[in-house]
DNA sequence: TTGGGCAAAATGGTCCTACCATTTGCGCCG
DNA sequence: CGGCGCAAATGGTAGGACCATTTTGCCCAA
């Protein structure tokens, strides 16, 4: 406490200027010295403290929103806030992979039984009997949505998020839950081909309960048949449009 | 052929000039308008082609450049070159990822070892006989490095990256390799407490040679069983040197 | 007293201009 | 003929000015 105001940051300089600054930004969140939602000095002060142009500075902000790790909003009170989450900006990484090698969807399907069926068993291990439960209510209530004549797309889309990432959840390891965040933009599309064909729909609402009253149960065997069943469905689904969405948009770049 | 000097970009925008510079670029290069390798107008052309200013031009290009699609260079004959490569920064996020969240190295075991024993299984059903052989070569190249007395840490790291990375080429699924080459640095720091301990060296050397040739005679059962060995191992290991690094850097992010 | 609207201040966004640093390549000189 | 250095191209930085947006609060009117 002797010094009320810090320095945290030093004047910076190497012919890079806007990479160091960058970097001690960067360095100041990660330590903790900068907190989430903590706002940064203005543009016009930081340019005194790092003793550089106002160009680097705004250089460096640039690719540290760009990274994730601020979010910048203008007029009076605005400037650079650090951003809490962590997730982010992941899923715009993969959904720009997928764009430039335009994956075949059948190896985004593989992967993802992959990993749904390590976490089905990690679920069964660690998952508390209340996560249980819910993840039971949760493909229920999923259940009874597709079993509408006219089911809402965008409410199904959001409850098949929710129970995968419930299922990541309850595996208790953040990178399952990272990989599946970074996951469901790229694969919901293909997701919901299959809650679009009626002939599929209900089995995969169906099958869906079933898996969650597996994991309930403690049945690994039987969850690990019906993750099994879902996606030989999926892919059966997807064999069945084959050429005929040639140029489908596959993923949507959200900038919001 | 109408066209040699196609316009390529438009005269943009008001207010967020910088953005919608970035997103033009940037779909030029996903639409495949500019090639890999292919070196953009300068700073100061592209000024003029946007009908904006320099520092806009700049903003974007940084943006751009963190994102992982552009490398640019200095001097004359540089500039901003699209870049090849795929996957890109994924990595650095991943890294991002567990700097914020320190996440515990088990968590990383767990979900490496996960993926690894799909991959063997992949690697079994699809690797090519020449992949086989040459994963056994390699695997017995890395054994032979690691008996030495005194191993180049520099020339293990890169031999263990590269087998990891080959086994991920064999699945023959690009989100396999995509997930292998993010978790390579992140990861790479606990497998070299592997190849530090001695009294691990040489039986986690043995135990890659004998998983790559249980590969290579298409064994997935004893595959899996040498996997699981070798995350067994890891796993003792970390646990011995428990507290004794409490802040150790994990992960050393390189902006080269 | 209270409500609304307007003005000022803070701050990011942009443009401009000049200059520095680095790299390449060409031409001059030995 | 060859090596060395200078000039040009280009990114990197500095500083200043102005615009756009947003918040705050003041002032006037009902």
């Amino acid at each position: 406490m002797t010094t009320a105001t810090e320095p945290l940051f030093f004047p910076a300089k190497a012919g890079r200027a806007s990479e160091d600054v960058a970097l001690q930004i960067e360095a100041a969140i990660l330590a903790g010295r900068l907190a989430p939602e903590e706002r940064l000095p203005s543009e016009r002060e930081m340019q005194q403290q790092f003793g550089t142009g106002r160009g680097a500075i705004r250089e460096a902000l640039r690719a540290l929103k760009q990274k994730g790790l601020l979010d910048i909003r203008k007029g009076v009170k605005g400037g650079a806030y650090v951003r809490k989450v962590g997730m982010i900006n992941i899923g715009e990484s993969l959904a720009l992979f997928l764009k430039q090698h335009d994956v075949e969807p059948l190896a985004l399907v593989e992967f993802r039984e992959s990993v749904d069926q390590t976490l089905a068993l990690l679920a069964i291990a660690r998952g508390s009997a209340e996560a249980k439960a819910s993840l039971v209510a949760m493909a229920e209530e999923f259940e009874a949505c597709l079993r509408q004549d006219e089911p809402d797309a965008d409410r199904v889309g959001h409850l098949d998020r929710d129970l995968n990432l419930a299922l990541a959840g309850m595996a208790a390891n953040p990178i399952f839950e990272w990989v599946m965040q970074a996951l469901q933009r790229g694969f919901s599309s293909h997701d919901y081909a299959l809650y679009d064909t009626p002939r599929y729909r209900e089995r995969t609402a169906a099958n869906w309960a079933d898996t969650a009253r597996a994991i309930a149960d403690n049945d690994p065997m039987r969850a690990a048949s019906l993750i099994g069943y879902h996606y030989a469905m999926l892919r059966a689904c997807l064999a069945e449009r084959t050429v005929n969405t040639v140029n489908s948009p596959l993923v949507s770049p959200d900038d919001s």
